[in-house]
DNA sequence: TTTTTATTGCAAGTATGTTGCAATAAAAAG
DNA sequence: CTTTTTATTGCAACATACTTGCAATAAAAA
């Protein structure tokens, strides 16, 4: 957690940053939060609600959160239609490499899983003149705890 | 091409819904597009180009492709964060219930492929307990034409 | 033709952002 | 430890992709 934070700070001095108490704010969500995975307006209410003295405009935090993406502190998460959402790079689920996640409709839990098949698709299309190729799996349902 | 305008119209009138200009505009531009995916706001705009006599609201064509998704006429297909964009289920690329495809970024077309690759991750999701799974893949880069 | 009521168009609202600009605060300079 | 510089912030406004409420209109029934 603490050392996560401070990587963070570092980060940001190392590209000459500023430090400012809006981002210690952001970077001290993304760190202590249960979740790994979060939208900008649940960063932004999370530090609303965390300390009275810190407060952070909900534009800063799109500026920021897009700020540390540049600085690959964080990395996007696209579902589908939703809120973007954000996960530390250097969190667990990132580390893996994980591309491809199951979203659970119920208790929202995010698990990401290895082993990506679509690779062998992409073979495939490389194989046929296709170029450039990136993708995006995602998988929803019900996890097993809330399956029962 | 008629065919599927003149089934449009009888599934309307199977459901007791009017014929109404805006909704034969509508799928006017569904059945006679060289495009076989359309955003709501395309739509919009070739009703408005095509004929100066028919008229039709954004607000309308989104209610009658709403509609038409309830009617099983067209089915949607979300991008990631783009607009939704329509498909007709009557389509060649539906009928072959291709769930996945490819969007060249450049010339925008997309290309369904067959063989589901997820559906071996979904058993093993199953065998642990997971349930209701849906999913969603989309593969993005240069088509053999935009490749060269 | 008239009547009924489903449908439409307009205005306004919602969600998820982004952008411009003056005010502020972080770090550098003195 | 002040003062200065300029990066950062907050507010307002704008952008995109829709949805909703409601009075006006038009499709179908009477």
């Amino acid at each position: 957690m603490k050392k996560s934070l401070e990587h963070i700070f570092d980060t940001l001095k190392e590209n000459s940053m500023r430090l400012t108490k809006s981002r210690q704010a952001v970077a001290r969500i993304l760190t202590s939060s249960k979740d790994n995975y979060l939208s900008a307006e649940e960063i932004h209410q999370e530090i609303l609600i965390s300390q009275i003295e810190e407060n952070c405009d909900l534009v800063s935090v799109y500026r920021i959160l897009n700020m540390f993406e540049k600085l690959n502190i964080v990395k996007k998460m696209e579902f589908n239609h939703e809120a973007t959402r954000y996960i530390l790079t250097s969190s667990k689920i990132d580390s893996r490499n994980h591309e491809h996640y199951f979203k659970c409709n119920k208790c929202y839990e995010i698990r990401p899983f290895s082993g990506c098949f679509v690779s062998k698709i992409e073979k495939k299309l490389k194989m046929n003149g296709y170029t450039n190729l990136t993708h995006h799996l995602e998988i929803t349902g019900l996890c097993p705890g809330c399956s029962r």
